[in-house]
DNA sequence: CCACACAATGAATCCATCA
DNA sequence: ATGATGGATTCATTGTGTG
C-alpha cells in the first residue's frame, strides 16, 4: 500500500512543467516528500510610501505591483508561515530550501523558518557588482541581498558538492558572500513594450551557483515563485528536474517560452569534480593480504615512530595496538588521525606513504 | 514637571562611564529619550554541540560562554523582546539603532525589530576578509555577519552623515556591505595568561565606520553589551559621549583600562587612510556562472589540445580534469602554466584568449 | 638585519558508515 | 537507535624562531 501510494505519488509528480495558481494550494496538491530543492523568491513586502524618483525627477519603476502589498506584518507572517510548512511537507529528508530576500521581508522569513524546524546552514549574501544608487543619499547604497540556506530539519542530510564549489572559486573554498551582477543586458527579459518583464528577475548566475553546489543532475527542483523561470532555465541547462509555480499568467508564458530555447549541458559538462570521500573503501588489511605489505615489516611516522604490521592489518607499536588510524592518534596524542597519510613504508631505501599502495589497489580495482 | 524630569534625566546620565548589571535592569533605571545611538552586539545563541578540530587537529577555541546560552528560540526571544523595549525607551525622538549578529539570532532580532516599531535603514553586512574557513567542508564559510540599521520609528528623523561616509569610500557612496578585516594582532585584548580577554571582540575600524556615519561629535552613544569596549573606545577617540552595560566584571576592567588609554582624536586626525585596493581576484569558474563561457564550450592551446568546459568551472581534456592551470601544465608537461593567458576561445571564427573575458569582468566590478 | 619557515588562531550551529 | 571506527578536512594574518 505504502509503496504503491509512493509510485503513485512520483509517477503524478509533474516534472518540467509551470503550474498555475496560488503556490500554498498546488503545493498542497503535491505527493510530500517528492522534492530534493526548493528555491523560492518571495514577495517581498515593500511597503514604499508614494513613488522614487530620481534626482532629474525620473521615476524609478518601483516593485510597487498588486501582489507585492501586505497590509501588515501580521498578513505577511501568516502567508510565510503557511506557505512554508507547504514547502517542508514536498521536501524528501535529505531534501533543502534556498530563500532569498531583502532587510524588508528577510528577518521575518529566517524567523520562521527556525520555528518551523528547518536547520539553517548558511546564510549567503549576494553582493552586487551594481546596484541602484541611494538617489537621495539618505541611507546606504542597499547593495545585497540575503539568501537562506537550510536543510529540512536539525541533522538532516543535506546535498553539497563541496568540492565542485572549490573549484568554482579557482581552489579556494566557496565564502558566504558572493559578488554577482544583477541581471541586465540581454538576459533580462523584456514584455512586448520593451518594459523588463518581471520587476526582480534574479541572473542566472546565482542559480547556477545554488544547483551545481546544493544539487545532483536528475534531482527535483521546485520554485514556488516561479516569476520568469530563471530556476527553471538554470536547471534545465544543468540537467536538474523543475517544477515551477506562478500565478500571474503573463509570467507563465515568458517563462515557458524562455525555457524551451535552453538547451541542455552535455553530459560530460555537467560532471562536476567529487569528493575523495566517493572513492571505494580499502581497508589496511588488503594492502597485508596482497603482499603490498608483509607481516612484520615496520612503518614509520614522521616524526619517527616505529610500527610492526601484523597479519590481521592491524599495527603494535610500543604497547599501543589497533588499526593504522588509531595507534597514529594514540602516538600523537591527537583526537584523531588519518593513518593513510600518516604511516610510510621503506622502498629502495626512501619513504614511501602507504597511501601510494592505497591507490594502486583503487586503480586496480577501477580497471 | 515634564521639563524638570527631563532636565534632571539628563542631569543625572552616567556619561563616560561602564555600568555593572543586567542591561535590561540598568537600561529601565536611566531616563527616556536620553540617548542618540544604541550599538548592541547581543549573545548570538550558537547552540555548539561538540568539539571541532582542525585539520591539523588543534581544538577551535569555541564560544562556549554562559551568557551565549539559552534553552530555546522561546527564551532567546523573550530576551530579545524585553531588551529591545528597554532600549527603545532610551532612544531620543531622533535616535537609532544598530544591532550586529549572525544567522543563528540575527532574524529573531530583526523581526522582533520590526514588531516593536523600529524602521529598519538599512542591514549592513561585514564582510571578513580574514574568517575562520569551514573545516570540514560541510558548508560556505561562515565569512559575514549582519547589522541591523533602525530608526525609532517609521518616518522618524535619524543622523546619516553621507558625505563623510562618502569620503571613507574614496568618493563613492558607501554601499550596504563592508569590507574589513576581523580583530587580532595588538588590538586584540589579552588578559594577564595571554589568552583572548573576550571571545567576540569587535573590530574598532567597524565601530568608527557607524559613529562617523550614524552619530555626530557630542552624541551619546548606549552599548548595552558593552564586553571590552570596543564601543567606548571608538567614541572617545571621535569626541562622542558612551554609556556601556557589562554583566562580567571581568570585561569591564579591561574596557576601562583600554578606553583610559584612547586620545581623542583632533580634527585633522581624522582623515582616514584608505586602503589600497588590489586588483580582484577572479575565479574561472565566474565565467561559467556568468554566461561567458557554457559548460560543453571548447578551449584550445596554442599547440592545439582541446580541453572541455565543465559546469563547475574545471577542464576535462583526454583523461585529465581540473582548474586551467592544472590542466595546462599537464598537457604540457610543465610543472605550472597560466590558465589564463593559455587558453583561448572561439567567437566569431578566431581564437581569443580567455583572459579577455577575465578582463571584461573586472571592468564590470570596478563600476 | 633580513628572509624565510613554521606555528598559532579566529562568533562554528562542521562526518559517514557500519555493526 | 546508538556507539565505535575509519579517515577526510583550512584561509588569512600575526607572531616566533632560525639561518
Amino acid at each position: 500500500m505504502t509503496i504503491k501510494t509512493k509510485e503513485k505519488a512520483v509517477a503524478t509528480l509533474p516534472l518540467n512543467e509551470i503550474l498555475a495558481g496560488d503556490c500554498i494550494d498546488v503545493m498542497n496538491a503535491l505527493p510530500e516528500a517528492s522534492v530534493d530543492l526548493i528555491f523560492a523568491d518571495p514577495p517581498y513586502n515593500l511597503q514604499l510610501k508614494g513613488d522614487l524618483h530620481r534626482p532629474n525627477n525620473s521615476k524609478v519603476d518601483a516593485v510597487d505591483n498588486a501582489w507585492d502589498q501586505f497590509d501588515s506584518f501580521k498578513a505577511y507572517d501568516a502567508f510565510t508561515k503557511a506557505w512554508l510548512a507547504a514547502a517542508k511537507r514536498l521536501l524528501k529528508p535529505g531534501g533543502a530550501i534556498w530563500v532569498i530576500g531583502s532587510y524588508h521581508n528577510i528577518f521575518r522569513v529566517g524567523a520562521e523558518l527556525q520555528t518551523q524546524g528547518y536547520w539553517i546552514l548558511n546564510d549567503v549574501v549576494w553582493r552586487k557588482s551594481n546596484p541602484m544608487p541611494n538617489f537621495r543619499g539618505k541611507r546606504f547604497t542597499n547593495a545585497h541581498e540575503t539568501m537562506i540556506w537550510a536543510s529540512k530539519d536539525e541533522g538532516s542530510k543535506y546535498t553539497f558538492n563541496y568540492e565542485a564549489l572549490k573549484e568554482l572559486n579557482e581552489g579556494i573554498q566557496m565564502r558566504s558572500d558572493w559578488v554577482l551582477p544583477i541581471c541586465n543586458g540581454g538576459e533580462r527579459l523584456k514584455d512586448d513594450k520593451g518594459d523588463k518583464a518581471h520587476p526582480t528577475q534574479k541572473p542566472e548566475s546565482l542559480l547556477h551557483r545554488v544547483l551545481v553546489g546544493s544539487t545532483n543532475a536528475g534531482d527535483v527542483v521546485l520554485d514556488p515563485f516561479f516569476g520568469t523561470g530563471t530556476t527553471g532555465a538554470v536547471a534545465k541547462a544543468l540537467g536538474r528536474e523543475f517544477i515551477g509555480i506562478e500565478r500571474e499568467e503573463a509570467y507563465r508564458k515568458v517563462a515557458a517560452k524562455r525555457i524551451s530555447r535552453v538547451r541542455k549541458f552535455d553530459k560530460t559538462a555537467i560532471a562536476v569534480t567529487t569528493p575523495k570521500r566517493a572513492e571505494p573503501r580499502v581497508p589496511f588489511g588488503q594492502l597485508v593480504e596482497r603482499g603490498l605489505l608483509r607481516p612484520g615489516e615496520m612503518l614509520t611516522s614522521p616524526r619517527g615512530h616505529l610500527a610492526k604490521v601484523r597479519a590481521d592489518g592491524t599495527l603494535i607499536a610500543d604497547d599501543v595496538k589497533g588499526s593504522i588510524h588509531k595507534v597514529g592518534a594514540e602516538l600523537e596524542g591527537a583526537p584523531s588521525c588519518n593513518g593513510w597519510t600518516y604511516w610510510n613504508f621503506k622502498r629502495d631505501g626512501k619513504n614511501v606513504s602507504i597511501d601510494v599502495l592505497r591507490q594502486q589497489i583503487r586503480a586496480e580495482m577501477s580497471e
